[in-house]
DNA sequence: AAACCAAAAAATGAATGCAAAATGATCGGA
DNA sequence: TCCGATCATTTTGCATTCATTTTTTGGTTT
């Protein structure tokens, strides 16, 4: 029916509708969504949150509906609901564009992602199990060692996974689907700029993330908050600094061309 | 340009793409969009958090194509849209189904409304000025006359505001985006149930938004954040008590037929 | 040579058409 | 009479087609 050779990495931390949005429904019905628009979104999304296209270049239609074999009209609809993820912009008659993030967009990305931690926290010191402190504790000891051997990406990856721990014992999905979004909204930057100087921070956020576990073993709910907070914050001031000279998000008229 | 002769409230809070999504696009593009697309998206969203269409009920394609006087394919793409926002669920070949929020629905997100606003008082803090703060002081005010004269509907709107102004003064775009999707979804039960245990709240709300608005004179983040969780989390239980026999999202099939 | 205007080419936005699936209705059998 | 199966109708999903708008390109003018 199609070629379908495209160029599909692995399927992302994403989980279904990733939106910020909802998960897709969980009233009894359907599991899977074996539809090819749901099929296409999925792709087009990891596509995108992958960062095979740079900051604020052109998504061409025509070029997509090669790429995954299928018509216009199922990738219009894939990109309006990208665009509604906020991956993407649509330019009325101008086609759709790779959001870029400026400067301000990453603040207010990195404290919107502090606060459904930090809530996400309070929430997982009502029920959370020892058992899954213990799990959170072996991740954190993990992270420890690639601290120590100085192994940059596996300690992110070690991190990143404590975060979506803490995330998921909360026992709140709509928490969890909002959460994934913004993830992927952050992770193009995050991989290329954001690893130095996250870099300079490790001690400091080793430090911090001791601070997290205790309170957590405490079930100090709104100890975790500020703590968790705080230390989103003091991500984000990492992150920021580290693309220093960007104005805002001006060089998109240079790239996707 | 249309009839929207809808049950109009007053164009809703939602500000453009509603989606928790994220903001349609800041980087010195266009501002308004005057495409069909985005004019059927806003109309429709409106016309379903208005409650227009029972809880469970069918959004038939061909029906609100005549209604809105467009052919299939916008009106699709809109609700896509809408599904990632999570205000319908799309069903494989069934076609789409205003979401029906059970009593754990209902818990997250008022969990997660929590956590936004937790967070919107923790960052207003940082920046807020006294202007901003004697408005909401004015608010309070407003709404505590309605309380007197029980009031129910002006005070309702008096606290709504204050919530929207709170969320206004942590001056984050994204945060307000997604604040304004959640509120959205909520809106459709908050009209019908939601009154009435509110009312039992009132002296104990009352109390607890002077609570909050002590600490916002005193720009005490954390305590405000804490406040502001447990003040929604209140709001929360009696929500849910309201809706006390629903099993969980059991009467879907009954209503929309 | 640079800038401006015009026409062609391409791309987007929306409408229509067609195949597949689901819903409803009728008919047959126990 | 009640239940289940077959067939017609409706509805959904996607492709294709049509109408604008934008972008490019070529020619002209200053």
């Amino acid at each position: 029916m199609a070629p379908q050779t495209t160029v599909a990495t692995m399927k992302s931390t994403i989980p279904e509708s990733g939106v910020p949005i909802a998960k897709p429904a969980d009233n009894g019905a359907e599991r899977t969504e074996p539809s090819l628009h749901g099929e296409i979104l999925s792709r087009l999304r990891d596509y995108v949150v992958e960062g095979n296209i740079p900051d604020g270049g052109r998504v061409p239609e025509r070029q997509l509906c090669e790429m995954f074999g299928i018509s216009r009209t199922p990738l219009r609809e894939a990109l309006k609901v990208l665009a509604a993820e906020g991956l993407i912009d649509l330019l009325p008659n101008r086609g759709a564009r790779v959001r870029q993030l400026g400067k301000r967009d990453l603040e207010e990305l990195f404290d919107v992602m502090g606060g459904l931690e930090s809530l996400a926290g309070r929430l997982a010191c009502e029920t959370i199990t020892d058992e899954e402190i213990a799990e959170i504790e072996r991740l954190h000891y993990e992270m420890y060692g690639h601290y120590l051997h100085r192994n940059m990406h596996n300690y992110f990856q070690a991190n990143q996974r404590i975060h979506e721990r803490i995330v998921a014992a909360s026992r709140n999905e709509t928490l969890r689907t909002i959460y994934a979004n913004l993830a992927g909204r952050i992770r193009r930057v995050r991989y290329s700029a954001n690893f130095a100087r996250e870099r300079q921070r490790w001690t400091e956020a080793m430090r911090e993330h001791e601070a997290i576990l205790d309170a957590l073993r405490r079930r100090a709910g709104s100890e975790l908050a500020d703590t968790l907070f705080q230390h989103l914050r003091n991500k984000r001031t990492a992150a920021v600094e580290h693309l220093g000279g960007m104005p805002e998000g001006a060089i998109a008229e240079t790239t996707g061309r």
